[in-house]
DNA sequence: CTGAAAGCGCTAACAC
DNA sequence: GTGTTAGCGCTTTCAG
């Protein structure tokens, strides 16, 4: 383990030919004869010779790794340092049910990154993950810039002017967040379309003569085109059968929307159908009315955006819009592979289709079958 | 984007300085004159200088990167290539409750692969995700190493006369697998105890006269790790008071373990608890004694051991010894920089404490309170 | 505090 | 087929 590593030279010399030939036997046997070609793959075996990849990324001008970074979430920083457990012993705690499963935004990137590593495997490369830290993340991901071939960023975690900055020396791909008409690659996922979608089925399901329209405080640029994807259905809808409307803004949080559901559920002007702009508030709004005794979907319809986890267990299940995650990660590698191989193609821009999932929380009929 | 990569060439002529000057300022900022730091920094912002991390990995014979390699699991491998889908259409599905949610290969290896993601933001490194490919996962495994100042390893994954070679140029260290007495690092989970801790909370729960020990059919050594465990427990009590025993083996699947059940509820031969080497087998007895109303955990106690997901939400809620994944990987990232700060350091073993989680499959009282 | 110069280990022409 | 020889872009003594 600690001995120099051993290189080319080496190598070359414990064959009896050049370092050209142990490159060539590396990189594109066919171009050797068989014989040398097996001497030097027993040197390589006998000496133990790893290829430095920083020598050779230098060499070739390509390093073969795609990036991919993303912010520093709080779940990840309110990791506490790791201390080995030497104890031995085993715990044995009861684990009662979780009532609020909460969907940090890590598990989301569990799945982009699962979905970049499937695509970059896909295409024989290595994926390189960076974390932000803070104050640092500038530093940090100009670094990752400098060690791979192209770079997956996720939207709103870089400042433009370092993402230009990046962008002179290798293609970066932006995930996720709104569309935008610039230089760079883009690939996230139709918010608008998704939601409009949702609305559509909530309102053919039955008469729906109020509906309320739950939506984040802060406007994130999602928040706003689920919002329009909402509004649209609306709109379409001709004027006699469409439904009253009221809007309401909460943290996106499933503590908060309980207490609107709540005190909705107490005012007994409970309207028809409750659409919320993610899957937390929904639940929330389906623990308070279970609290309440308002039954859903029967006296209300609820819904949700996002597909998380906690939806798919809920009482009643939450209707909703997954998210296609996990494509998202592979069409970003994708796209980036695309620009590696054609750098002068004009910016590509992909919307990833969502999916409504339609369960129990809008079926009033009898429980879908199963299947 | 096309234009040749500008270098510290072009950042020491625009500043007026010398390379070295200008490398300096980037790593050790300390040593440079304010006014002079300022008038490089300046022209690293203007012609949007990114450092070559393959150049400075080769000066500096290190890369701040730690990689982590795994086999390309069936899941992987199944995946189909990925085609952009730009009809925009959003399909409105229904979204029957799910039977028998299959945790694959790569969930788990979600959790370890965020734990080292973990582990090495907190130190300061970038991770470098590698996966196997079938034949060519030897030298794919090698191109990794050649990228890295430490490897972690997917035990298994790699045949030792490769890790060898590799250990010859970098640390490495193995995840999970048996216990090993060699040269290299290795952190596992600790089945047996895990095991022993589970079977000993079941004798304990009630008086069982007679239990079932499903196992898998292929003796892998965690397999035979919990076999172990289970033995001991039952090797340890009085023996006045041990259970009869049976065993069985079956594919470590849900589908056969159910089948098991089945027969086992139709013989009317029903233990006093079944405990099984993993949860998929446990959830497939749960079926089974559903179906043919064996009502668990009256009638008959039965846990499982992983802590999937699924067990979550099985009715009842199944008992189980959850493994440390995270943990997994964060204490591999951490063992690795140890090893790099003290490459003389003895090789090191960490075995992972688990965790018993008692859920309802085993809880025949009353329901645990809610918390 | 700053510059000059010697590599780091490999690839890719270009000769032979 | 195989060897020679320039670099690739950066870090790091060692002078000054």
């Amino acid at each position: 383990m600690g001995a120099k590593a051993t290189t080319v030279y080496d190598v070359a010399e414990h064959a009896g030919v050049s370092i050209a030939t142990v490159s060539r036997v590396l990189r594109r046997p066919g171009d050797v004869r068989d014989s040398t070609r097996e001497r030097v793959l027993a040197s390589v075996k006998a000496l133990g010779y790893v290829p430095s990849a920083s020598a050779r990324g230098l060499a070739a001008r390509r390093t073969g790794v795609v990036g991919l970074f993303f912010p520093d979430f709080d779940a990840m920083r309110e990791t506490t340092a790791f201390v080995p457990d030497r104890s031995g012993a085993v715990p044995v705690v009861a684990d009662p049910p979780a009532e609020d499963a909460t969907g940090s935004d890590l598990l989301y990137f569990d799945e982009v990154l699962r979905g970049a590593e499937i695509e970059a495997w896909r295409n024989g490369l290595v994926l390189l993950v960076g974390v932000g830290r803070g104050e640092d993340s500038l530093s940090i991901v100009s670094d990752i810039a400098g060690r791979v071939d192209g770079l997956a960023v996720l939207a709103g975690s870089v400042p433009d002017e370092m993402l230009e900055h990046i962008a002179r020396r290798i293609p970066v791909v932006l995930i996720a967040g709104p569309r935008r008409d610039d230089e760079f690659d883009h690939v996230s996922v139709d918010n608008r379309a998704g939601m409009r979608a949702l609305a559509d089925h909530v309102f053919d399901t039955r008469e729906i003569d109020g509906v309320l329209y739950v939506r984040g405080v802060a406007s994130t640029p999602d928040d706003a085109e689920r919002f329009d994807g909402f509004s649209e259905a609306l709109s379409a809808r001709a004027v006699a059968d469409r439904p009253g409307l009221s809007v309401v803004s909460a943290e996106f949080s499933r503590e908060r929307a309980r207490v609107i559901g709540s005190s909705l559920a107490s005012s007994g002007h409970i309207p028809d159908a409750v659409i919320c702009a993610n899957d937390q508030m929904a639940l929330g709004i389906l623990d308070a009315f279970r609290d309440h005794g308002v039954d859903v979907p029967r006296r209300v319809l609820v819904a949700g955006f996002d597909g998380i986890d906690a939806g798919r267990h809920s009482e009643p299940r939450l209707t909703t819009v997954e998210q296609p995650m996990e494509d998202l990660g592979r069409a970003a590698v994708h796209v980036l592979t695309q620009r590696l191989a054609n750098p002068s193609q004009p910016p590509v821009t992909l919307r990833l289709p969502v999916k409504v999932l339609v369960r129990e929380s809008t079926t009033p009929g009898p429980p879908t079958p199963r299947g």
